[in-house]
DNA sequence: CTGAAAGCGCTAACAG
DNA sequence: CTGTTAGCGCTTTCAG
């Protein structure tokens, strides 16, 4: 029962068994080179004495931890408002799980908190980082890449995109090897205006997300990459910048109806944001599909599939992308194992982008 | 730039301020009984080496990790389909946070994972571990008794319940020292249900959750409460079992409204509930509230808010349950670090129970 | 194929 | 107050 004493060491083992700690350690790491019954009559103590190898022990030596750390970096409160970081996390969770890896989370609270997940990052407690970097002007990947630690990012990092830096301190070079894993913004965006105006609709709105993140700004583009093609199709007062959630895209429609009343079709850019659209439409006696189709993006299914009509939308594998993140972690990790004097080098240097589809329900 | 070598150690440290390993231990720890010139010059050395202590080598001898498991079980795809849990998550990681500890995330994905999660926890790799124990017949919380690691429970275990046991192994017996935070889900459905009959209903329904989830039990129990002193009004058919999903409260609305087109107030066992009900109410052509009176649970604010109308629920702050496990966790570990021989023995010992409130807004 | 020995980096008595 | 001395439990050459 109460047998949590003080749990069996390699020692005991070994002593059970008949054999050295360091044939036990083999057996535990694999049993390569250890004759079969040998072996056999060490597993046999392992199990009768239930040894369990201590972590910090074998860390010690091996400068290993498999223990991967998770950084979610959101000033705001809503972090988890939608299901998005948790079907990340599902995903992470599971790929490194079948690695045999934990996942320690950290979550930001602000900026003073930077600091602290800098320092950990750079105490070595864990092999590598997979960092969600949400905003433009986080310091955070600075300071993690300045840490040293082999880091995949999920999204597409902000800084490098049009001359904007993280910021200043000269050890924050931002290497050109960044890896990280995104979905298709821009090309999911792409078809979902391309799908508006095949539907023959003339006047094409956009609901930006925030714009101090690069989901939002790729979903931008993609949206004028349509538009500039369609002759007379673009008008700067189409697009209303919101942020990602169903206020900002009440707020949005509102504003976007007061400047264009004759608005026939709305790109929101996420679920969320049409949420709040789809709602002031009603309220404004427009019908949708007939009078103003809508299409969002995420295809978080608890809200399009619920609302009404059913939203039409470009859907990403939220869940894929965590376990891709993972997977490329884990990979450059095991890379890295042979030592190369420059060990620990990032692992693949790139970004994966994932595919994203067009989702067609009734909104549009 | 690239220093990340080999970090340096103590050893480093004490050679560069010209003191010995122990004294440099002493200031990194506190520096209780050095003289300020001495551990000056420590601090010093510290700064321009970068120095970080080694937490593998540091465990090895003290047997802590600061570092805390949080342990997620549900077998269910949804599990973040709500806020819930990383609303608690917060907390946790705020209060944990604070006092230096890490969260380690522990996901089950179904019984396979149940061994991974207990060998973890019983291999000493956390001081202690935050368990949201969901479904009456888990069988994790035997099994991390078992593991003989100090736990708190998010939410009142299953067990022991009406003579129900999560498994027949006899090592799980469940100690009645169970530490548990929970929100006064009984009082808070008395609240709602006598609100409604306050409000002069006579035809009072509850659409319950998931009934293997204590929670549904004993929002179910404050609504026979209410009911029972309510002259004529208990009527079995009134109440219909549901899943805690939009989807489900639909059904069980639908359902509802067959056996009983008289109802005239329904509280749902949570939000989500409450907004499957709302949905199929107005398809129905009733009134909320005129007609019916709808009451939820939780007030998620996206949701309750957001509601047509907005909804009338109870709030239960979840954040700080998770700040509270959290607390109560740290608060146990402490005091069982005055090695009473029996040391590792849990937290307090018993359930806090958190209070609810009754958030008006127009649904009933 | 197996055992002996040498630490990994740190803390914790115990002296001085 | 500070330094010395032992390990914590494990992996890993290096012999045998």
């Amino acid at each position: 029962m109460t047998e949590a004493a003080s749990r069996p060491t390699l020692e005991a083992v070994a002593a059970r068994a008949g054999v050295s700690r360091a044939t036990v350690s083999r057996v535990v790491n694999g049993g390569d080179g250890v004759r079969e019954p040998v072996a056999e009559r060490v597993r046999q103590a392992v199990a009768e004495l239930g040894y369990v190898p201590n972590q910090a022990a074998r860390s010690l030596v091996t400068r290993r931890h498999d223990a991967v750390a998770v950084v979610i970096a959101e000033p705001e409160t809503r972090v988890f408002a939608d299901p998005f970081f948790a079907l990340q996390l599902r995903g992470i969770s599971k790929e490194l799980t079948a690695h045999d890896n934990q996942l320690v989370l950290l979550l930001t609270e602000g900026r003073d908190d930077h600091a602290r997940v800098a320092r950990y990052l750079a105490g070595g407690h864990v092999d590598g980082a997979l960092v969600f970097s949400l905003h433009l002007d986080d310091p955070l990947p600075g300071l993690i890449h300045d840490a040293g630690v082999p880091t995949v990012f999920g999204g597409r990092p902000g800084w490098g995109d049009d001359g904007r830096t993280a910021d200043a301190t000269p050890s924050s070079g931002h290497d050109p090897g960044v890896v990280y894993v995104d979905c298709d913004n821009r090309g999911g965006a792409r078809a979902a205006v391309r799908h508006l105006v095949d539907l023959g609709r003339t006047r094409v709105a956009h609901l930006t997300g925030a714009l101090d993140q690069t989901s939002a700004v790729d979903r931008l583009d993609g949206y004028r990459d349509v538009m500039a093609e369609v002759p007379g199709a673009s008008d700067p007062r189409l697009v209303v910048e919101s942020d990602f959630t169903p206020g900002g895209g009440e707020r949005a429609m509102r504003e976007l109806l007061g400047r264009c009343p004759d608005v026939d079709a709305v790109f929101a850019a996420n679920d969320l944001t049409a949420l709040g659209a789809l709602r002031v439409l009603r309220a404004s006696g427009r019908r949708v599909p007939e009078d103003v189709a809508v299409i969002g993006f995420d295809d978080m299914l608890p809200v399009a599939m619920e609302t009404d009509p059913p939203l039409t939308t470009v859907r990403q594998d939220i869940e894929e992308m965590g376990r891709l993140m993972a997977r490329l972690l884990l990979r450059g990790l095991a890379g890295g194992r042979d030592r190369t004097a420059a060990a620990e080098q990032p692992p693949a240097a790139g970004g994966v982008i994932l595919p994203t589809t067009l989702i067609r329900r009734a909104s549009a």
